[in-house]
DNA sequence: ATATCGATTATCT
DNA sequence: GATAATCGATATG
């Protein structure tokens, strides 16, 4: 079985516009499972199919961090859509948000999980691991924290880029891949509002993240 | 295969 | 001063 069966590097998509996160995040995050991840590292290119997001919204999300309302910290989300959001957590992880819906809704899509398609030595490279065997690959970039330090992604060097053009070096583009299924589940790793099911997920991808049963 | 736990620091109360 | 949208190591079945 061949995952990358339907990618090919001459056809890396167009880049998802504006409009396109201009929307409920709910409806941004469903749709954003299929598309494309994007880095320009020189000349070198690293891309990941995305397969698990998770949807925050503003006021009406007491998980979000934009809850509260403004801080220096969550600006990019109180911004107009289409911005990287990144945050600095538990002293380790970097995690990568994309803004969505109209300026200051601050409503977010959380990058959870990405299968990858180019560029793996360098994921590996920049996670310290070895590739050995095909199951490895799940360390590079399943999870959050994995996925944004597989794609250098950190707070000084990508919060408030704008995803929607191949002009910076980090985008989302759409190269026609539809995903078969998409399932809803609880978020994860959060304590308030924990009910809702706005995690979405390619159902049986070995990129999900997390424990078997819940991929 | 699943559960538990410690690491480590920016951010906000 | 407490908390956190996580990860990797270790322990146990």
């Amino acid at each position: 079985m061949n995952l990358h069966r339907s990618f090919s590097m001459s056809a890396l998509g167009t880049p998802l516009p504006r409009a396109f996160f201009n929307r409920d995040s709910r409806v941004v995050g469903r749709e954003l499972l299929g598309k494309l991840l994007i880095r320009r590292e020189g000349r070198k290119k690293l891309v990941g199919r995305i397969v698990e997001v998770e949807a925050y919204l503003g006021k009406a999300d007491p998980a979000a961090h934009s809850f509260g309302g403004p801080t220096p910290r969550n600006l990019v989300m109180f911004g107009p859509p289409g911005f990287a959001y990144v945050y600095f957590i538990y002293g380790n992880h970097y995690c990568l948000n994309v803004s969505c819906q109209p300026e200051g809704n601050a409503a977010a899509v959380l990058f959870r999980a990405l299968e990858p398609l180019a560029g793996i030595k360098e994921m590996a490279r920049a996670r310290g691991v070895t590739v050995k065997n095909p199951r490895d690959l799940r360390r590079l970039t399943s999870g959050p924290g994995r996925m944004a330090e597989a794609f250098d992604v950190t707070r000084e060097r990508d919060n408030g880029k704008d995803l929607t053009s191949s002009r910076s070096d980090l985008w989302l583009a759409d190269d026609g891949f539809v995903p078969g299924q998409i399932a809803a589940t609880k978020r994860i790793g959060i304590t308030k509002a924990a009910d809702r099911e706005w995690r979405y997920v390619i159902p049986g991808n070995p990129f999900v993240s997390g424990p078997k049963k819940i991929r």
